[in-house]
DNA sequence: CCCGACTGTGAATCATTATTCAAATTATGA
DNA sequence: TCATAATTTGAATAATGATTCACAGTCGGG
Protein backbone atom coordinates (compact mmCIF):
# COMPACT_ATOMS: atom_id res chain seq x y z
CA UNK A 1 0.00 0.00 0.00
CA UNK A 2 1.71 3.49 -1.14
CA UNK A 3 1.45 5.74 1.83
CA UNK A 4 -1.77 4.90 4.31
CA UNK A 5 -5.27 3.52 4.08
CA UNK A 6 -7.03 6.93 3.63
CA UNK A 7 -4.71 8.06 0.64
CA UNK A 8 -5.09 4.38 -1.27
CA UNK A 9 -9.16 4.68 -0.69
CA UNK A 10 -8.78 8.31 -2.12
CA UNK A 11 -7.45 7.62 -5.24
CA UNK A 12 -9.86 4.65 -5.73
CA UNK A 13 -12.61 7.22 -4.62
CA UNK A 14 -11.01 9.64 -6.90
CA UNK A 15 -11.37 7.21 -10.10
CA UNK A 16 -14.31 5.84 -9.37
CA UNK A 17 -15.52 9.68 -9.68
CA UNK A 18 -13.90 10.51 -12.78
CA UNK A 19 -15.43 6.98 -14.39
CA UNK A 20 -18.44 7.99 -13.67
CA UNK A 21 -18.02 11.52 -14.42
CA UNK A 22 -16.92 10.33 -17.85
CA UNK A 23 -20.52 7.92 -18.31
CA UNK A 24 -22.60 10.65 -17.61
CA UNK A 25 -21.19 13.19 -19.73
CA UNK A 26 -21.50 10.68 -22.78
CA UNK A 27 -24.76 9.48 -21.68
CA UNK A 28 -25.90 13.51 -21.47
CA UNK A 29 -24.61 13.41 -24.65
CA UNK A 30 -26.33 10.25 -26.65
CA UNK A 31 -29.20 10.89 -24.44
CA UNK A 32 -29.75 14.62 -25.90
CA UNK A 33 -28.77 14.04 -29.38
CA UNK A 34 -31.43 10.83 -29.67
CA UNK A 35 -34.09 11.13 -26.97
CA UNK A 36 -34.36 8.64 -24.28
CA UNK A 37 -36.14 5.96 -26.15
CA UNK A 38 -33.39 5.80 -29.17
CA UNK A 39 -30.96 5.56 -26.74
CA UNK A 40 -28.99 2.38 -26.15
CA UNK A 41 -27.08 1.70 -23.03
CA UNK A 42 -24.56 0.33 -25.94
CA UNK A 43 -23.72 3.55 -27.49
CA UNK A 44 -23.25 5.40 -24.12
CA UNK A 45 -20.78 2.51 -23.41
CA UNK A 46 -19.06 2.72 -26.69
CA UNK A 47 -18.99 6.54 -26.57
CA UNK A 48 -17.78 6.71 -23.03
CA UNK A 49 -15.12 4.14 -23.94
CA UNK A 50 -16.45 1.37 -21.67
CA UNK A 51 -18.03 -1.90 -21.97
CA UNK A 52 -21.79 -2.11 -21.22
CA UNK A 53 -20.92 -4.10 -18.13
CA UNK A 54 -19.58 -1.30 -16.29
CA UNK A 55 -22.20 1.04 -16.94
CA UNK A 56 -24.17 -1.32 -14.92
CA UNK A 57 -21.44 -1.15 -11.96
CA UNK A 58 -21.59 2.18 -11.64
CA UNK A 59 -25.50 2.93 -12.22
CA UNK A 60 -28.11 0.31 -11.42
CA UNK A 61 -29.69 0.65 -15.21
CA UNK A 62 -31.32 3.07 -18.03
CA UNK A 63 -33.56 4.91 -16.17
CA UNK A 64 -31.42 5.74 -12.91
CA UNK A 65 -28.28 6.78 -15.06
CA UNK A 66 -30.73 9.08 -16.79
CA UNK A 67 -32.45 10.64 -13.23
CA UNK A 68 -29.08 10.88 -12.18
CA UNK A 69 -27.89 13.68 -15.05
CA UNK A 70 -31.21 15.54 -14.29
CA UNK A 71 -30.93 15.29 -10.75
CA UNK A 72 -27.68 16.77 -10.86
CA UNK A 73 -28.20 19.46 -12.77
CA UNK A 74 -31.49 20.24 -11.50
CA UNK A 75 -30.12 20.96 -8.05
CA UNK A 76 -27.00 23.02 -9.50
CA UNK A 77 -30.03 24.95 -11.21
CA UNK A 78 -32.01 25.31 -8.75
CA UNK A 79 -29.18 26.92 -6.43
CA UNK A 80 -28.43 29.29 -8.62
CA UNK A 81 -31.64 30.14 -8.90
CA UNK A 82 -32.61 30.71 -5.68
CA UNK A 83 -29.25 32.64 -5.40
CA UNK A 84 -30.57 35.24 -8.02
CA UNK A 85 -34.39 35.38 -6.58
CA UNK A 86 -32.31 36.50 -3.50
CA UNK A 87 -30.15 38.74 -4.87
CA UNK A 88 -32.46 41.11 -6.25
CA UNK A 89 -34.05 44.18 -3.85
CA UNK A 90 -37.73 44.01 -4.76
CA UNK A 91 -39.44 41.31 -6.35
CA UNK A 92 -39.08 42.35 -9.94
CA UNK A 93 -35.69 43.02 -9.35
CA UNK A 94 -35.56 39.02 -8.43
CA UNK A 95 -37.61 38.14 -11.12
CA UNK A 96 -35.81 39.30 -13.59
CA UNK A 97 -31.83 38.46 -12.48
CA UNK A 98 -33.72 34.69 -12.34
CA UNK A 99 -35.37 34.96 -15.51
CA UNK A 100 -31.48 35.96 -17.28
CA UNK A 101 -30.03 33.09 -14.89
CA UNK A 102 -32.62 30.69 -16.76
CA UNK A 103 -31.43 32.12 -19.72
CA UNK A 104 -27.65 32.13 -18.77
CA UNK A 105 -27.81 28.32 -17.64
CA UNK A 106 -29.75 27.18 -20.48
CA UNK A 107 -26.56 28.49 -22.91
CA UNK A 108 -24.26 26.82 -20.57
CA UNK A 109 -26.37 23.47 -20.66
CA UNK A 110 -27.90 23.02 -23.54
CA UNK A 111 -27.37 19.20 -23.92
CA UNK A 112 -29.25 19.12 -19.92
CA UNK A 113 -31.95 20.94 -21.61
CA UNK A 114 -32.62 18.90 -24.10
CA UNK A 115 -33.26 15.96 -21.64
CA UNK A 116 -35.08 18.60 -19.22
CA UNK A 117 -37.88 19.71 -21.68
CA UNK A 118 -38.27 15.99 -22.80
CA UNK A 119 -38.58 15.29 -19.39
CA UNK A 120 -40.90 17.52 -17.71
CA UNK A 121 -42.61 18.16 -20.67
CA UNK A 122 -45.11 15.67 -20.61
CA UNK A 123 -47.40 13.86 -18.47
CA UNK A 124 -44.70 10.81 -16.54
CA UNK A 125 -43.89 7.90 -18.37
CA UNK A 126 -40.94 6.55 -16.80
CA UNK A 127 -40.38 4.10 -20.03
CA UNK A 128 -40.15 7.27 -22.18
CA UNK A 129 -37.41 8.58 -19.19
CA UNK A 130 -39.42 10.75 -17.05
CA UNK A 131 -39.53 9.72 -13.47
CA UNK A 132 -41.83 10.99 -10.73
CA UNK A 133 -39.05 12.14 -8.59
CA UNK A 134 -37.94 14.81 -11.34
CA UNK A 135 -41.23 16.10 -11.78
CA UNK A 136 -41.51 16.67 -8.42
CA UNK A 137 -38.61 18.36 -7.56
CA UNK A 138 -39.38 20.98 -10.69
CA UNK A 139 -42.59 22.02 -9.66
CA UNK A 140 -41.21 22.09 -6.04
CA UNK A 141 -38.43 24.51 -7.57
CA UNK A 142 -41.65 26.46 -9.85
CA UNK A 143 -43.58 27.07 -6.30
CA UNK A 144 -40.58 28.62 -5.14
CA UNK A 145 -40.86 31.03 -7.89
CA UNK A 146 -44.07 31.49 -7.11
CA UNK A 147 -43.79 32.91 -3.22
CA UNK A 148 -41.76 35.91 -4.62
CA UNK A 149 -44.67 36.51 -7.60
CA UNK A 150 -47.49 37.05 -4.88
CA UNK A 151 -44.66 39.05 -2.59
CA UNK A 152 -44.97 41.06 -5.71
CA UNK A 153 -48.79 41.15 -6.33
CA UNK A 154 -48.71 41.75 -2.48
CA UNK A 155 -46.62 44.68 -2.66
CA UNK A 156 -48.70 45.38 -5.69
CA UNK A 157 -45.44 45.38 -8.28
CA UNK A 158 -47.27 42.86 -9.67
CA UNK A 159 -51.07 42.59 -10.95
CA UNK A 160 -53.06 40.82 -9.03
CA UNK A 161 -53.29 37.97 -11.31
CA UNK A 162 -52.29 35.13 -8.72
CA UNK A 163 -48.78 34.00 -8.90
CA UNK A 164 -48.98 30.64 -9.72
CA UNK A 165 -50.18 32.05 -12.97
CA UNK A 166 -47.30 34.72 -13.52
CA UNK A 167 -44.85 31.52 -12.72
CA UNK A 168 -46.81 29.36 -15.48
CA UNK A 169 -46.49 32.17 -17.84
CA UNK A 170 -42.59 32.97 -17.69
CA UNK A 171 -41.63 29.36 -17.49
CA UNK A 172 -44.25 28.93 -20.79
CA UNK A 173 -42.35 31.32 -22.78
CA UNK A 174 -38.88 30.31 -21.56
CA UNK A 175 -39.62 27.02 -22.68
CA UNK A 176 -41.22 27.74 -26.05
CA UNK A 177 -37.87 30.25 -26.51
CA UNK A 178 -35.70 26.59 -26.30
CA UNK A 179 -37.94 24.62 -28.16
CA UNK A 180 -37.96 27.60 -30.56
CA UNK A 181 -34.06 27.71 -30.01
CA UNK A 182 -33.34 23.54 -30.47
CA UNK A 183 -35.18 23.28 -33.82
CA UNK A 184 -32.67 25.61 -35.29
CA UNK A 185 -30.03 23.87 -36.90
CA UNK A 186 -27.13 26.26 -35.22
CA UNK A 187 -28.96 28.21 -32.66
CA UNK A 188 -26.86 31.75 -31.62
CA UNK A 189 -27.30 33.51 -28.25
CA UNK A 190 -29.94 36.84 -28.96
CA UNK A 191 -30.25 39.38 -26.58
CA UNK A 192 -32.29 41.61 -28.40
CA UNK A 193 -34.74 38.24 -28.48
CA UNK A 194 -34.30 38.02 -24.58
CA UNK A 195 -35.04 41.32 -23.84
CA UNK A 196 -38.08 41.18 -25.91
CA UNK A 197 -38.90 38.12 -24.30
CA UNK A 198 -38.86 39.56 -20.84
CA UNK A 199 -40.61 42.73 -22.05
CA UNK A 200 -43.52 40.98 -23.59
CA UNK A 201 -44.00 39.34 -19.88
CA UNK A 202 -43.58 42.74 -17.96
CA UNK A 203 -45.12 45.22 -20.26
CA UNK A 204 -47.10 42.86 -22.47
CA UNK A 205 -47.51 42.82 -25.94
CA UNK A 206 -49.64 45.90 -26.82
CA UNK A 207 -48.53 49.03 -27.13
CA UNK B 1 -76.77 -7.58 -54.61
CA UNK B 2 -79.14 -5.66 -52.63
CA UNK B 3 -79.63 -2.69 -55.10
CA UNK B 4 -77.04 -1.68 -57.62
CA UNK B 5 -72.73 -1.54 -57.31
CA UNK B 6 -72.92 1.83 -55.59
CA UNK B 7 -74.95 0.79 -52.50
CA UNK B 8 -73.13 -2.20 -52.22
CA UNK B 9 -70.30 -0.41 -52.22
CA UNK B 10 -71.27 2.20 -50.35
CA UNK B 11 -72.09 -0.09 -47.38
CA UNK B 12 -68.86 -1.53 -46.99
CA UNK B 13 -67.57 1.68 -47.29
CA UNK B 14 -69.69 2.47 -44.62
CA UNK B 15 -68.45 -0.60 -42.05
CA UNK B 16 -64.99 0.71 -43.34
CA UNK B 17 -64.91 3.77 -41.96
CA UNK B 18 -66.84 3.23 -38.79
CA UNK B 19 -64.46 0.31 -37.80
CA UNK B 20 -61.82 2.77 -38.67
CA UNK B 21 -62.89 5.67 -36.63
CA UNK B 22 -63.57 3.23 -33.64
CA UNK B 23 -59.89 2.22 -33.63
CA UNK B 24 -58.68 5.89 -33.35
CA UNK B 25 -61.03 6.80 -31.13
CA UNK B 26 -59.65 3.56 -28.65
CA UNK B 27 -56.22 4.70 -29.78
CA UNK B 28 -56.30 8.08 -29.00
CA UNK B 29 -57.43 7.13 -25.45
CA UNK B 30 -54.91 4.59 -24.52
CA UNK B 31 -52.25 6.64 -25.83
CA UNK B 32 -53.24 9.61 -24.11
CA UNK B 33 -53.65 7.45 -20.89
CA UNK B 34 -50.46 5.98 -21.22
CA UNK B 35 -48.34 7.68 -23.74
CA UNK B 36 -46.76 6.43 -27.07
CA UNK B 37 -43.94 4.51 -25.63
CA UNK B 38 -46.11 2.81 -23.31
CA UNK B 39 -49.12 2.04 -25.48
CA UNK B 40 -49.47 -1.25 -27.10
CA UNK B 41 -51.06 -2.37 -30.03
CA UNK B 42 -52.44 -4.96 -27.80
CA UNK B 43 -53.95 -2.70 -25.98
CA UNK B 44 -55.63 -0.59 -28.52
CA UNK B 45 -57.02 -3.37 -29.81
CA UNK B 46 -58.50 -5.06 -26.75
CA UNK B 47 -60.15 -1.51 -26.35
CA UNK B 48 -60.84 -1.07 -30.08
CA UNK B 49 -62.73 -4.77 -29.45
CA UNK B 50 -60.82 -5.90 -32.31
CA UNK B 51 -57.99 -8.26 -32.92
CA UNK B 52 -54.58 -6.97 -33.43
CA UNK B 53 -54.49 -7.93 -36.74
CA UNK B 54 -57.26 -5.88 -37.80
CA UNK B 55 -55.57 -2.41 -36.98
CA UNK B 56 -52.68 -3.55 -39.27
CA UNK B 57 -55.51 -4.38 -41.79
CA UNK B 58 -56.36 -0.64 -41.51
CA UNK B 59 -52.99 1.65 -40.21
CA UNK B 60 -49.66 0.31 -41.62
CA UNK B 61 -48.01 0.23 -38.31
CA UNK B 62 -48.27 1.60 -34.56
CA UNK B 63 -46.33 5.15 -35.92
CA UNK B 64 -48.89 5.35 -39.14
CA UNK B 65 -52.23 5.21 -36.39
CA UNK B 66 -50.53 7.82 -34.03
CA UNK B 67 -49.89 10.04 -36.96
CA UNK B 68 -52.98 9.75 -38.12
CA UNK B 69 -55.15 10.53 -35.37
CA UNK B 70 -52.90 13.83 -35.01
CA UNK B 71 -52.82 14.71 -38.99
CA UNK B 72 -56.82 14.79 -38.62
CA UNK B 73 -57.16 16.57 -35.30
CA UNK B 74 -54.64 19.25 -36.47
CA UNK B 75 -56.16 20.25 -39.63
CA UNK B 76 -59.52 20.29 -37.65
CA UNK B 77 -57.29 22.69 -35.53
CA UNK B 78 -56.03 24.73 -38.36
CA UNK B 79 -59.29 25.12 -39.67
CA UNK B 80 -61.14 27.01 -36.84
CA UNK B 81 -57.74 28.88 -36.25
CA UNK B 82 -57.98 30.34 -39.13
CA UNK B 83 -61.34 31.28 -39.45
CA UNK B 84 -60.79 33.08 -36.53
CA UNK B 85 -57.90 34.59 -37.19
CA UNK B 86 -60.10 35.80 -40.22
CA UNK B 87 -63.24 36.73 -37.96
CA UNK B 88 -61.54 39.69 -36.40
CA UNK B 89 -61.41 42.99 -37.64
CA UNK B 90 -58.03 44.09 -36.26
CA UNK B 91 -54.94 42.43 -35.93
CA UNK B 92 -55.22 41.97 -31.78
CA UNK B 93 -58.99 41.05 -32.25
CA UNK B 94 -57.88 38.48 -34.64
CA UNK B 95 -55.45 37.25 -32.36
CA UNK B 96 -57.89 37.47 -28.96
CA UNK B 97 -60.14 35.39 -30.95
CA UNK B 98 -57.83 32.82 -32.06
CA UNK B 99 -56.80 32.64 -28.21
CA UNK B 100 -59.71 31.80 -27.34
CA UNK B 101 -60.44 29.93 -30.11
CA UNK B 102 -57.27 27.43 -28.76
CA UNK B 103 -58.52 27.46 -25.77
CA UNK B 104 -61.75 25.80 -26.49
CA UNK B 105 -60.89 22.88 -28.67
CA UNK B 106 -58.68 22.11 -25.84
CA UNK B 107 -61.64 21.69 -23.94
CA UNK B 108 -63.33 19.42 -26.19
CA UNK B 109 -60.20 17.79 -26.90
CA UNK B 110 -58.39 17.04 -23.94
CA UNK B 111 -56.74 13.50 -25.20
CA UNK B 112 -55.94 14.54 -28.33
CA UNK B 113 -53.71 17.53 -26.54
CA UNK B 114 -51.89 14.81 -24.12
CA UNK B 115 -50.87 13.30 -27.63
CA UNK B 116 -50.07 16.61 -29.35
CA UNK B 117 -47.96 18.00 -26.55
CA UNK B 118 -45.96 14.91 -26.21
CA UNK B 119 -45.30 15.16 -29.89
CA UNK B 120 -44.63 18.36 -30.18
CA UNK B 121 -42.68 18.98 -27.35
CA UNK B 122 -39.47 17.81 -28.28
CA UNK B 123 -36.99 17.49 -30.69
CA UNK B 124 -38.47 14.72 -33.42
CA UNK B 125 -37.83 11.03 -32.20
CA UNK B 126 -40.07 8.81 -34.37
CA UNK B 127 -39.18 5.52 -32.20
CA UNK B 128 -40.99 7.95 -29.03
CA UNK B 129 -43.78 8.69 -31.34
CA UNK B 130 -43.19 12.52 -32.83
CA UNK B 131 -42.90 12.48 -36.93
CA UNK B 132 -41.58 14.86 -38.84
CA UNK B 133 -44.79 15.34 -40.44
CA UNK B 134 -46.78 16.30 -37.60
CA UNK B 135 -43.91 18.56 -36.88
CA UNK B 136 -43.73 20.82 -39.76
CA UNK B 137 -47.42 21.05 -40.16
CA UNK B 138 -47.48 22.63 -36.25
CA UNK B 139 -44.86 25.20 -37.67
CA UNK B 140 -46.45 25.94 -41.14
CA UNK B 141 -49.51 26.72 -38.39
CA UNK B 142 -47.57 28.96 -36.23
CA UNK B 143 -46.44 31.13 -39.46
CA UNK B 144 -49.81 31.70 -40.40
CA UNK B 145 -50.10 33.29 -36.74
CA UNK B 146 -47.01 35.15 -37.16
CA UNK B 147 -48.43 36.95 -40.68
CA UNK B 148 -51.07 38.42 -37.95
CA UNK B 149 -48.64 39.41 -35.37
CA UNK B 150 -46.41 41.14 -37.82
CA UNK B 151 -49.88 42.85 -39.08
CA UNK B 152 -50.57 44.09 -35.63
CA UNK B 153 -46.91 45.81 -35.49
CA UNK B 154 -46.88 46.83 -38.87
CA UNK B 155 -50.18 49.09 -37.37
CA UNK B 156 -48.51 49.93 -34.20
CA UNK B 157 -51.27 47.91 -32.07
CA UNK B 158 -48.64 45.44 -30.93
CA UNK B 159 -45.17 46.70 -29.91
CA UNK B 160 -42.07 46.12 -32.24
CA UNK B 161 -41.11 43.20 -30.51
CA UNK B 162 -41.34 40.93 -33.94
CA UNK B 163 -44.00 38.52 -35.25
CA UNK B 164 -41.86 35.52 -33.83
CA UNK B 165 -41.22 36.07 -30.77
CA UNK B 166 -44.98 37.20 -30.60
CA UNK B 167 -46.07 34.15 -31.71
CA UNK B 168 -43.64 32.01 -29.20
CA UNK B 169 -45.11 34.15 -26.37
CA UNK B 170 -48.76 33.36 -26.80
CA UNK B 171 -47.99 30.10 -27.61
CA UNK B 172 -45.32 28.94 -24.67
CA UNK B 173 -48.73 30.54 -22.51
CA UNK B 174 -51.10 28.38 -23.85
CA UNK B 175 -48.62 25.02 -23.89
CA UNK B 176 -48.02 25.73 -20.05
CA UNK B 177 -51.24 26.26 -19.08
CA UNK B 178 -52.30 23.35 -20.41
CA UNK B 179 -49.37 21.13 -18.57
CA UNK B 180 -50.43 22.42 -15.64
CA UNK B 181 -53.58 21.10 -16.46
CA UNK B 182 -52.74 18.03 -17.15
CA UNK B 183 -51.54 17.95 -13.97
CA UNK B 184 -54.29 18.52 -12.03
CA UNK B 185 -56.10 15.41 -10.88
CA UNK B 186 -59.63 16.71 -12.28
CA UNK B 187 -58.76 19.95 -13.95
CA UNK B 188 -61.60 22.19 -14.18
CA UNK B 189 -61.92 24.95 -16.61
CA UNK B 190 -61.60 28.55 -15.27
CA UNK B 191 -62.46 31.61 -17.20
CA UNK B 192 -60.75 33.90 -14.56
CA UNK B 193 -57.21 31.88 -15.04
CA UNK B 194 -57.86 31.84 -19.14
CA UNK B 195 -58.30 36.00 -18.94
CA UNK B 196 -55.73 36.71 -16.88
CA UNK B 197 -53.64 34.49 -19.00
CA UNK B 198 -54.34 36.90 -22.08
CA UNK B 199 -53.84 40.02 -19.65
CA UNK B 200 -50.82 38.53 -19.14
CA UNK B 201 -49.56 38.35 -22.78
CA UNK B 202 -51.85 41.90 -23.84
CA UNK B 203 -50.59 44.11 -20.78
CA UNK B 204 -48.11 42.53 -19.42
CA UNK B 205 -47.67 40.92 -15.87
CA UNK B 206 -46.00 44.64 -14.03
CA UNK B 207 -48.87 47.07 -12.49
C1' DC C 1 -77.23 -24.82 -50.62
C1' DC C 2 -72.65 -23.99 -52.39
C1' DC C 3 -68.68 -21.20 -54.11
C1' DG C 4 -65.37 -17.64 -54.02
C1' DA C 5 -64.14 -13.05 -52.13
C1' DC C 6 -63.53 -10.47 -48.37
C1' DT C 7 -62.86 -9.68 -43.11
C1' DG C 8 -61.30 -10.52 -38.82
C1' DT C 9 -58.23 -13.22 -35.77
C1' DG C 10 -54.54 -14.14 -32.48
C1' DA C 11 -50.78 -17.49 -32.02
C1' DA C 12 -46.23 -17.56 -33.81
C1' DT C 13 -42.32 -14.93 -35.52
C1' DC C 14 -38.85 -11.56 -35.44
C1' DA C 15 -36.21 -7.69 -33.86
C1' DT C 16 -34.58 -4.92 -30.58
C1' DT C 17 -32.22 -3.96 -26.29
C1' DA C 18 -31.84 -3.87 -21.36
C1' DT C 19 -29.53 -6.59 -18.20
C1' DT C 20 -26.54 -10.31 -16.33
C1' DC C 21 -22.46 -12.82 -15.14
C1' DA C 22 -18.54 -15.95 -15.91
C1' DA C 23 -14.23 -15.07 -17.58
C1' DA C 24 -10.38 -11.98 -18.57
C1' DT C 25 -7.69 -8.28 -17.20
C1' DT C 26 -5.46 -5.32 -14.07
C1' DA C 27 -3.92 -3.60 -9.68
C1' DT C 28 -2.23 -4.41 -5.00
C1' DG C 29 0.78 -5.96 -1.48
C1' DA C 30 3.87 -9.44 0.38
C1' DT D 1 7.19 -12.89 -8.84
C1' DC D 2 2.93 -14.74 -7.16
C1' DA D 3 -1.64 -14.89 -4.91
C1' DT D 4 -5.53 -12.34 -4.23
C1' DA D 5 -8.81 -8.80 -4.78
C1' DA D 6 -10.93 -5.47 -7.61
C1' DT D 7 -12.36 -3.99 -12.03
C1' DT D 8 -13.76 -4.43 -16.72
C1' DT D 9 -15.70 -6.83 -20.33
C1' DG D 10 -18.95 -8.25 -23.96
C1' DA D 11 -21.24 -12.53 -25.39
C1' DA D 12 -25.33 -14.74 -23.81
C1' DT D 13 -29.89 -14.25 -21.79
C1' DA D 14 -34.45 -12.68 -21.30
C1' DA D 15 -38.28 -9.80 -21.83
C1' DT D 16 -40.97 -7.04 -24.42
C1' DG D 17 -43.89 -5.94 -27.97
C1' DA D 18 -44.45 -4.84 -33.05
C1' DT D 19 -45.73 -7.25 -37.00
C1' DT D 20 -47.15 -11.24 -39.94
C1' DC D 21 -49.96 -14.68 -41.95
C1' DA D 22 -52.37 -19.09 -42.26
C1' DC D 23 -56.75 -20.00 -40.89
C1' DA D 24 -61.70 -19.31 -39.64
C1' DG D 25 -65.83 -16.96 -40.17
C1' DT D 26 -69.14 -14.03 -43.11
C1' DC D 27 -71.35 -12.29 -46.92
C1' DG D 28 -73.34 -11.95 -51.63
C1' DG D 29 -74.75 -14.05 -55.64
C1' DG D 30 -75.88 -18.03 -58.47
Amino acid sequence: MPDGTSAELSRKERDFQRHRGEIIKAAERVFSENGYVSTTMEEIARQAEFGVGTLYKLFDNKADLHTEILRTKLNQMEQQAYAALEAGTTPLGKIERYFYLRLEFFWENQEFFRLFQETTGTVCDSRAGSSPDILERYQRFLSRVEVVFDEGIETRQFRPLGGRILTLSLEGLLRSYWSHLGRQPDPQRNREDEKSLFEVFTQGSIR
